[in-house]
DNA sequence: CAAATTTGACCTAA
DNA sequence: TTAGGTCAAATTTG
């Protein structure tokens, strides 16, 4: 079934993923430290919608229940535009030829629904990994943190630990991680980190496998 | 004594 | 409202 709706899909991956492509090159020929962050977040950003794209990709048996072929673009347009607010400058590398039609905001509707939110904090993605610890304690992994929180998590059988960098206030590193040790294997430990460190600290060794 | 942890309260997105 | 993340006072640790 090669309908519209799906037509439409794939259009809309590749226009997603052809801009991806375009801050990926910009990040790599740019160099100033606050472009560079906007940059990062609206990279996360086309990640996400692809992300969300593929969730719901019309691949499955069931495509009568796909999308409304509008609200999916309304998701995936939210999410991108969030970035677009933080990144005024952008206006003016306004990337030769076609996907301006993505950015919609450039001559403002005056009642844009929309507009009253543009103070969304976005939080840097998290990435895992998962650590043995048959004493039952997590190995160190070479940074100081401090914990700041303990919490239960529904439907799992350990509490989840929050640390933060030790550093954060003599230094302003955001480096954070969570701990939670795991509901199958009690020797293993799921180790997220987000950030990384600008505190220049004791020997940074990222720990094994994953 | 300072510094790190514990732990219930508080905050807020869904 | 609930679940998950954070704050911060009390407590413990060194």
């Amino acid at each position: 079934m090669a309908n519209e709706s799906f037509q439409e899909y794939k259009k809309l991956v590749n226009e997603i993923a052809n801009g991806m492509e375009q801050v990926k090159q910009l990040r790599a020929s740019s160099s100033s430290g606050n472009q560079e962050r906007v940059l990062e977040t609206m990279l996360t950003s086309y990640e996400e919608a692809l992300l969300i794209l593929n969730e719901i990709s019309p691949e499955g048996q069931d495509q009568s229940m796909m999308i409304s072929s509008s609200d999916l673009p309304d998701r995936v347009l939210e999410t991108m535009l969030t970035s677009y607010e933080e990144a005024p400058f952008l206006n003016e590398i306004a990337p030769e030829g076609q996907d301006q039609s993505m950015i919609s905001s450039s001559s403002d509707p005056p009642d844009s629904s929309v507009t009253h939110s543009l103070k969304k904090r976005r939080l840097l993605p998290m990435t895992t990994m998962l650590v043995r610890a048959d004493s039952g304690v997590v190995p160190d992994d070479g940074y100081s943190w401090r914990k700041y929180g303990q919490k239960e998590i529904l439907g799992s059988r350990y509490p989840r630990d929050y640390f933060r960098c030790a550093h954060l206030y003599h230094q302003k590193c955001l480096a954070s991680k969570q701990v939670q040790r795991s509901d199958d294997d009690p020797n293993i430990f799921e180790v997220k980190y987000r950030g990384t460190h600008t505190c220049m600290r004791p020997a940074p060794v990222p720990p094994p496998l994953e």
